[in-house]
Order: structure tokens, then C-alpha cells, then sequence
DNA sequence: AATTACATGTAATCCGTTACATGATTGA
DNA sequence: TCAATCATGTAACGGATTACATGTAATT
């Protein structure tokens, strides 16, 4: 949780940032995790806490990253990256193909290829603001996954398709 | 956890299904979350248990699934998929390049393209065994996105690496 | 008048993994 | 002899989400 190496943040802001940001699509937390978390790397000494008081606001409480959470941070970062987790109903469902009626198993799909239009879009605009290079090199690699896998839905849905038909032709002999 | 269509089996058999078998790359469980499941899915008459006394082995339980069983997984595939859930470790550092040593960073990545090439290896031996239609689907699916990851992050890698050598640069001016 | 934005936090809950407990058999 | 395979389960733990609690001010 050290993205305030981007800035002195506080934690409202930080999960305004995750849930609309351009890091939406990749990772996001609520204010159940958020705060715990500052509170711990503030008890550790990994980052500060000024209170600021606003007119017309509550209160703020900025963080701010210390020179030791910094460090850490660093190290942490060099460590071995710890394999991707991906969790896909959509993909649980196509297993079972033979076991949708076609008509519903085609809007299941082109549901989810909806559903990739809107990201890509989505992505697309994250583009169009100022990234740092890690930012930008993630926004890029998600648009690149979900093309892949938008193109890869389109060549290949008339397989899963034509085993719906299939099924039901041998169910009804 | 209808899985079972594809044949009875028991909470074991099916363990080592989801750790080796072809649907490893995207679902996984332990025992901790399958036998629990297993028994759930026995009390609301979803599955049936049969007990199967083995000599030189433990009983086992073989479970099947129920008419019932199976109209309700056909309800439940018809439904809506709900979104994938993607964390990957890996994207969090890279959006960070800046904080790495350059030497750190192309180890990463290195790293990451390897794991890739193992995957992918996994995944053309699973699509040598015989698989049902859904199945080849998935697996073809992942294979697609981890060659489509790997070749972006080739394309692309040295944005990252130049981003680190700049910083380590401006850090010693 | 109602909703959204601002702002911080806690408690209940869920979901899953890891580790534990048990125990025979087979292969290195 | 030591590890692995077969086989079923429970308990502890961890991480995260959801909902709750509180309150002002601006917007619709």
C-alpha cells in the first residue's frame, strides 16, 4: 500500500483514487482494509500522520511515506513477485457449455464481450491522462490482455456454440 | 463445484483434479474448502454420497450428482457470470519501476517471461489429453492470454527499463 | 427533499488457505 | 527408513468485503 511514494495522500483520497483511478482495473481495496492498513504502517514507523483541519470538512489526516517506508518499500519491491491469482466465472460457465440452452449460453457471451468493449473504452481514457511509466505500461497491458481475449472469444464462441446445439440434437434423440 | 458432471468422484479425486488436471490454471481448491462444500451440497440434496470400502486403502466416498442437482447447475450457469477477479503481484511492482535498481527490475521481468514459458509448456501438454469441448475452450483461452502477456511485456519492457536507468540517473545528480 | 461528496473509522461476516489429526501402503 | 500416495475431515487463522455509525455541506 505504499502508492503514496505519488504524493502525500489521505485515506478517503486514497480509495477515491483505487476505485476510480486508472489502477481500477487492476487493483482496488475499501475503506475496511485502508484504514486498518495506514493505521499499521503508521504504528510502524513506515509512514506519518499530520491532522489537518479544514472549515466546512472533517478533519483530514494526510499520510505521508517516511524515509524508512521508503526503504521498505524498495526492498519489498526487488522481492520475487508472487504469482498472479484470476478467479473467472465467465470461463467456469463455458466448461459447461453442454449444458446451456444456445440461445442462453450466446448471450452469456455476448455479454461478455460487452463487457470488454466497456473496459477497453474505459482504458482507453485512462490513456488520455498523464501516467508515470509504470501507470502507463499497466493501463497498456491491461487493453492488450483484453483485446487478446475479446479477439480470442470472437474467433473461437462458435465452438462452444455449435456443442450447445449438439447437445440439445442429442438430448431430443 | 458441479464438477461432478464430468463423472463421480470423491472429495480426493477431485482435489487432485483441480491441483494437476487441466483446470488448474484457472480454479483451484484445498481440502479445507471441498469437503465442506461436498457436505453442503449432501444436505441440500445436490449430490448424493455413496460409501466404498476399499481393502488396503481407506473407505471412500464417492459423490454423484442428483437430478436435482443438476437442474439447479443448469440454473446457475444461465444466470449472469460475475466479473473476473485478477490481483497480480507482478503489475503492482512495475508501477514502481522507478524505485528499482534496472538490474532488479530485468530480473523480475525475466522472471515473469519464464513463468510464462512454463505455463504455456503446461498448457499445450493438457491439450494433448482428450478434453471436452468447454475445456479445450478454457485452455486455449489461457493460452492466448499468457502468450499475448508474454509478447507485450517483450514489446515492451525496455519503456520500464529505460524509466529505471533514468531515475537511478537523476538520483545521483 | 433527497442524494452525493466529503471524511474516518469499527464490527460483523465471509471465504479461503494452512495446518493439524489420523492412518495404512507403496516405492525409493 | 523416509517420503509420497491414498483418504477424510476439522480448527485456526488471515485477508478482505459489507455494513454500520456519524456528521456537514453542496448539489439536484
Amino acid at each position: 500500500m505504499g502508492l503514496l511514494t505519488f504524493g502525500d495522500a489521505s485515506g478517503y483520497e486514497i480509495q477515491k483514487q483505487l476505485k476510480n483511478g486508472c489502477f481500477s482495473a487492476f487493483f482496488d481495496a475499501s475503506y475496511g482494509s485502508i484504514y486498518p492498513a495506514l493505521g499499521r504502517l503508521t504504528d510502524d514507523g513506515l509512514v506519518s500522520c499530520t491532522e489537518l483541519a479544514q472549515d466546512k470538512r472533517p478533519d483530514k489526516k494526510i499520510y505521508r511515506i517516511t524515509p524508512n517506508g521508503r526503504l521498505t518499500l524498495v526492498r519489498t519491491l526487488a522481492e520475487p513477485a508472487e504469482p498472479d491469482r484470476f478467479r473467472s466465472d465467465f470461463l467456469a460457465k463455458m466448461l459447461f457449455c453442454d449444458l446451456l440452452l444456445p440461445a442462453e449460453l450466446s448471450k452469456l457471451i455476448d455479454r461478455r464481450l460487452e463487457r470488454h468493449e466497456e473496459i477497453l473504452a474505459q482504458l482507453d481514457e485512462y490513456m488520455e491522462t498523464s501516467l508515470n511509466v509504470g501507470a502507463e505500461f499497466t493501463v497498456r497491458y491491461a487493453r492488450a490482455l483484453h483485446e487478446a481475449a475479446a479477439r480470442f472469444i470472437r474467433e473461437n464462441r462458435h465452438l462452444l456454440e455449435v456443442e450447445a446445439l449438439r447437445a440439445r440434437v442429442e438430448l431430443a434423440e
